[in-house]
DNA sequence: ATGGCAGAAGCATTCTGA
């Protein structure tokens, strides 16, 4: 099962360009970020031509969330919520539509597209650590429930030094700082792992790319985009891979697609009761 | 310190992103 993520950054001007994606690589779920349209004239005709079931989140201009999927998703929800009513911080964050979860296959995809936070000690920042931390409760809960996670999109955090062209120039900075790092790893909690590592240690795989300064074009990019799965998965992850071909395309997108192939096929979605697997719930 | 590039809204220019 090939699951991805791409911030599109607009997915009205993206369409053609992520339908020629679709076509080539025939991703089972494909999780969008920055789809910038209300829900009312979001283009859902063109992916259920090809076949796919489409979730929507979005709002006007800024922001938004989609899950494309071949499979229909069950239990599709907008937004953090929560089963407890003493998470009064949910309410905060209903203006910016940046989750979708869905379950789907026996798993529960979570959306996101995280703040950006602007630069530290600002009002956007301190909204970004925020919006971290109500994450992080919202995966506590999840996993209570015992779900199987595979948490992904655009985070725009740089988990390591690694993950940056030039990780001295921005050192400390927005994207790089302890601080957001310290807040993605108590998303995290060991409990999730980051998909890209399994399978490269190495620095110089990027998944964004500045518009300015020729910055793809001198490969000066940073990985921010993210697929993390629940531990109880990583048996079955065959491959994540960043494919930076659509960031060669004509007014291309300033992230490209990250996937993974989980090997769910043995798995009959209809007859979860009589298999022996270690994934029910 | 600033701008650089891009998209949306909407028609000149501002806001936002990363």
């Amino acid at each position: 099962m090939l699951i991805a993520t791409w911030n599109v950054n607009s997915i009205r001007t993206r369409l053609s360009q992520i339908l020629d994606w679709i076509n080539q690589v025939n991703p089972d779920i494909l999780c969008l970020q920055e789809t910038k349209v209300m829900d009312n004239i979001f283009p859902v005709e063109p992916f259920e031509n090809l076949g796919y079931s489409v979730e929507i989140y979005g709002q006007k201009s800024y922001n938004g969330v989609a899950i494309i999927s071949k499979i229909k998703p069950e239990n599709v929800r907008k937004g953090f919520y929560s089963s407890t009513d003493s998470d009064q911080n949910i309410e905060v964050f209903l203006d910016q539509k940046r989750l979708i979860s869905a379950d789907i296959s026996g798993i529960k995809i979570i959306n996101v597209y995280v703040p950006n936070g602007s630069e530290l000690g600002s009002n956007k920042f301190e909204y970004k650590i925020n919006w971290l931390n109500c994450l992080a409760s919202f995966l506590d809960e999840q996993e209570k429930k015992g779900e199987l996670i595979c948490l992904l999109g655009d985070f725009n955090i740089a988990p390591s030094n690694l993950d940056i062209h030039d990780p001295k120039k921005y050192k400390g900075g927005i994207m790089a700082s302890e601080v957001e790092r310290n807040a993605l790893n108590n998303v995290l909690k060991g409990r999730l792992i980051d998909s890209f590592r399994i399978f490269e240690k190495n620095s110089g795989h990027w998944s964004w790319w500045d518009y300015r300064n020729n910055a793809f074009e001198l490969n000066k990019g940073w990985r921010i985009d993210h697929i993390y799965i629940s531990k109880e998965l990583t048996s079955k992850l065959k491959s994540c891979v960043i494919d930076s071909l659509p960031r060669e395309n004509l007014r291309p997108s300033d992230h490209t697609p990250v996937m993974i192939n989980l090997e769910l096929n043995n798995i009959n979605v209809d007859s979860f009761e009589d298999e022996d697997n270690f994934y029910e719930i």
